[in-house]
DNA sequence: ACCAACCCCTGGAAGC
DNA sequence: TGCTTCCAGGGGTTGG
């Protein structure tokens, strides 16, 4: 599932191929996710392609905007054939460029969306999303005063609210936890001021990491060009044991699998 | 105002 | 073996 590493990694893999060509014609498979409005203001040209949190923005030169969010199981493919069946099967909108070729959006579960968007409502779906984990506007104190905020959530869920910090999911918390040593059921509001310190690091440390190793590819996940490295880095997602070999705790936590060393995380 | 629960969807694993 | 059930999950929506 794609999260700020990974939708970093596919927004620039798209800007080196996509930007400034020029989408001349489009089918759409599924209308709940592509939105079937692009079709009509084709041909277009994509000026730029921009991330902000998990989601991926087309900047188009007619002053509109694609606001794309690929959940769970949203994949970009750029090709210039269609491989085969199983490709197609998943197909949920294809888009052509002038030079022949093209770029498809696929999704497993079709969870993911496209939506034809203009400046005023970019700008007010982009200011729904909290602070960039790796933008200069996450600093410590930032960091101290959400989870003040959010002092009677649980850690976990705190750092998986978009509308708090925009790009970590399920994977990445449960990461960061770990290194930092918290146990994800403790609320915000009661993590002492150093381990705060430790937990913005970690998130911030991990993230880089992920984003230089192009992602984690578990499940179906894959970038443009392939598979990310990230995962080999993983420690207790979807794992049993700890780097100390202490068995992992398996909770649910605000609807999401948690796991968790309850010797490691206090 | 805030938070938990549910829902969307499908493939794959687990259970019977 | 083959069916049914359950689980995975981001975020919008609904209900408490």
């Amino acid at each position: 599932m794609p999260e700020l590493p990974e939708v970093e990694t596919i927004v620039r893999q798209l800007r080196t191929k996509v930007k400034g060509k020029t989408i001349v014609s489009a089918e759409i498979f599924d209308m709940g996710v592509v939105d079937p409005n692009i079709k009509a203001i084709l041909p277009v040209k994509i000026l730029d392609v921009l991330r902000r949190g998990k989601s991926i923005i087309f900047y188009l030169n007619d002053g509109k905007f694609i606001l794309t969010h690929l959940r769970m199981t949203g994949h970009f493919y750029y090709v210039n054939i269609l491989p085969n069946e199983e490709y197609r099967k998943f197909m949920v909108g294809k888009f052509d460029f002038s030079d022949g070729t093209f770029l498809t959006h696929n999704s497993i579960r079709k969870f993911g969306s496209m939506r034809l968007v203009d400046k005023d409502r970019l700008k007010q779906e982009l200011d729904k999303l909290g602070v960039e984990p790796l933008g200069a506007g996450f600093t410590l104190n930032r960091f101290n005063e959400i989870l003040g905020k959010k002092a009677r959530s649980n850690i976990k869920t705190v750092l998986l609210d978009q509308s708090q910090i925009a790009g970590i999911g399920n994977i990445y918390a449960q990461e960061a936890l770990y290194f930092a040593g918290i146990n994800p059921c403790r609320k915000a509001g009661e993590i002492q001021f150093e381990e705060v310190k430790k937990l913005h690091l970690e998130v911030v440390r991990i993230l880089t990491a992920a984003v230089k190793q192009k992602g984690s590819t578990v499940d179906n996940y894959s970038n443009i060009d392939g598979a990310g490295n990230y995962q080999k880095y993983l420690v207790v997602y979807n794992k049993q044991f700890c780097p100390k070999k202490h068995p992992l705790e398996k909770i649910n936590l605000g609807g999401r699998g948690t796991s968790f060393c309850s010797v490691c995380q206090r």
